[in-house]
DNA sequence: TCCAACATACCGACCGGTCTGTTTGTATGA
DNA sequence: TCATACAAACAGACCGGTCGGTATGTTGGA
């Protein structure tokens, strides 16, 4: 694994887990056991170009990662029931839970130029996108597939932080119980 | 208004907003108009204190403020969607929502004492239980309402996490319209 | 007069970023 | 094949600023 690539691994964890402001370039250089010389090379533009890369990075792992899930299974709803398993597969082995977005940093957005928004909204927007395009192949209405596509995004988002909060995997499960209910009625 | 009063309210926006991290005690005592002894007089175990102060005042206002939505409202539905809505006319009037919970510290609490994450899983706990009463007062089973009560903190609170991101109300007004299809099906 | 409440200067630690020096890798020419 | 030159990649010291916290001084009210 090349310096950048390493770089972006150990930031995407860290800013996954504990946001941007509260992890100093330091906290990566630790992790990578590289020094500042070496992040600045790669990173001339400093720590936010570095979050951007993550951002990017992350971008395509759902390319890989959840689109391939979703190929692997009949219909939306056993879809994303394998995701959520994953996640709290993950929680039981970690002790946290980060997801394929960037929940840690929205409240810190404020702070950081146009392009960090529009990059971390583009990582929800990319799971809206490819739940609404298994619903719409399972028959719903563009209209109801964007809806179901945004309920299932915020209640998953919302359900990892209730997980953090609680320390405790159950959100998460109580929430695969729940959504099957909103693809039957709605 | 009293000086610590102040503090706290004045700390608690900014908190809800940026985090902790990123709110730096010099920001507050801006805000407040005050200098670092008042704060010391009145906190004299510091930053965290006053994290957590700022966290007691959210749970009483969860006493007064929600309490009173549901006691004025027939049903757990048009309670929720009278409190969405005013989660949306804050959106649309500061361009900001916060809520009722500190979500923004959730993946801070890492880093901060283990009272800071007490404090903050009973807001969301404490909103929960408020869901779940209502719901078993419309006739929802114990397991049904306490499953629902979750749905609805998560949902709306990644909604509320997706209005900041996308920069508008409409993932809070799609999970208003979706949100009765739970309580129809589950 | 005393004390609560507040103001301000100061402290060491940490912050992101800059700058200079060193090492490594690669291409070229003899 | 080896020497040389150059640039990419990296290391580490340094910078000014901010951080939370400490200590001392001041003010106002009882």
């Amino acid at each position: 694994m090349d310096t950048k690539a390493l770089m972006i691994e150990n930031a995407t964890k860290l800013f996954q887990q504990h946001g941007y402001k509260a992890v100093g370039l330091n906290d990566i250089l630790k992790a990578c056991n590289i020094t500042k010389g070496a992040l600045y090379h790669h990173f001339p533009n400093g720590k936010e170009e570095l979050l951007i890369a993550c951002l990017q990075s992350m971008n395509e792992a759902i390319t890989t990662d959840i689109v391939e899930i979703f190929q692997q299974n009949p219909s939306t709803l056993t879809a994303v029931q394998r995701m959520i398993e994953k996640l709290i597969a993950q929680f039981e082995r970690e002790g946290t839970v980060t997801g394929y977005t960037f929940s840690s940093i929205v409240n810190e957005m404020g702070a950081l130029s146009e392009s960090v928004r529009v990059a971390c909204s583009s990582l929800f927007s990319k799971m809206q996108d490819i739940y609404r395009g298994k619903l719409a192949a399972d028959g719903f209405t563009e209209e109801k597939a964007n809806a179901i596509a945004l309920m299932m995004t915020a209640s998953i988002e919302g359900g990892i932080m209730l997980c953090t909060t609680q320390k405790s995997s159950e959100p998460l499960k109580v929430i695969l119980q729940v959504l099957p209910a909103i693809l039957k009625e709605f």
